[in-house]
DNA sequence: AAAGGGCTCAACCGCTTACCG
DNA sequence: CCGGTAAGCGGTTGAGCCCTT
């Protein structure tokens, strides 16, 4: 039956830190090939890497415009309260953050902000904490999201932190530069000057990279956001289901769960996205600030949805 | 200046899901 | 429908860096 066996089991693999070399090696190939079909990179390009080791140097390391370190208040208020209604999903909440990667995500939640959420929903002397209810981990939540991020509720474009909307701006260059951050540096110097050069010359869209973005699929990613915006209909349908269903708090985490689960098997992303937009927005925002809220959200996801957070529309 | 303890984050491991023949 | 592989995802690890003493 169909293929051979994944070189992941094979002998001979090399683990560990990437060199410069072999980084340089899979950015050529991926400028040439678009990402996908990792269990060729290996075989083409050479590398002693498993295709599993490829694609995740790719998407964690490699992947232009990717942002590193230096989270804003504001994107860990985002991380804070999607954690509190999706859990540990990474690859959904890094979905909101297109320039964050999921283990990124994972490591600062599991390094910061856990403690952070932590320290703050310890019971405060005269403070009752109320059973654990979906609706008080999310209050807990937006507690902590607002602490985290005085501009957490505010409008974004007022913030004087970084905020997703204002990072569309950054040229490719810097947005790689970027991705060496200085703990690696100086292992990685080699690439963080000739990466970026050969990303340069991505800048103008061949053939060959157009076909490799239509086929691109980051899954949950913002170009899977961009075409459900633009697909519209059923997102719509399933947001207004919802919406009607808003009065019980059980049967909207239902809904989350659901959309959720239909996200993952590829059909329901649509419903997640306005469904969480919703929610998000009912959550976060106190009664007067909603009009202020949905406009920040709308702002990012909005540029989101045009390609500016998400490296793979743009790029291929 | 050196030691050591804590922290960070890139990478690996193992499981699950999607897809193909 | 079934078996097998590729891809995706979340948890975990460990090397290297940083800070404190």
């Amino acid at each position: 039956m169909g293929r051979p066996p994944c070189c992941d089991n094979g002998v001979g693999v090399k683990k560990g830190p990437w060199t410069p070399e072999e980084d340089i090696v899979l950015v050529s190939y991926i400028q040439q090939h678009g990402p996908g079909n990792w269990r060729s990179v290996p075989e083409n390009t050479g590398l002693m890497r498993c295709s599993k080791s490829c694609r995740l140097r790719w998407t964690n390391y490699l992947r232009p415009g990717i942002k590193r370190g230096n989270f804003t208040p504001h994107e860990e208020g985002i991380i804070i309260h999607l954690q509190a209604l999706l859990g540990n999903k990474w690859a959904a909440i890094a979905s909101y953050l297109p320039q964050r990667t999921d283990n990124d995500i994972k490591n600062y939640w599991n390094t910061h902000l856990k403690k952070k959420v932590k320290r703050l929903q310890q019971p405060q002397p005269g403070h009752h904490q109320h059973s654990s209810s979906q609706t008080t981990i999310a209050s807990n939540a937006a507690t902590a999201a607002a602490a985290a991020s005085p501009n957490y509720y505010s409008n974004p474009s007022s913030s004087s932190s970084t905020h997703l909307h204002s990072n569309h701006i950054e040229p490719m260059q810097a947005a790689m530069a970027a991705s060496y951050p200085n703990t690696t540096a100086a292992r990685n110097d080699a690439t963080s000057i000739i990466v970026p050069k050969l990303f340069q010359t991505w800048m103008k869209p061949s053939p060959s990279t157009s076909a490799a973005a239509a086929s691109c699929s980051y899954k949950g990613g913002a170009m899977a956001m961009q075409e459900f915006r633009e697909d519209g209909q059923e997102g719509v349908a399933a947001a207004a289901v919802i919406s009607d269903n808003k009065s019980s708090s059980s049967s909207e985490m239902a809904a989350v769960a659901a959309a959720e689960e239909g996200r993952s098997s590829g059909s329901g992303a649509a419903t997640t996205f306005s469904l969480l937009e919703n929610w998000l927005l009912d959550d976060m925002a106190p009664p007067g600030q909603q009009a202020a809220a949905m406009e920040a959200m709308d702002y990012g996801f909005l540029e989101i949805s045009a390609g500016y957070c998400c490296a793979d529309p743009i790029m291929f």
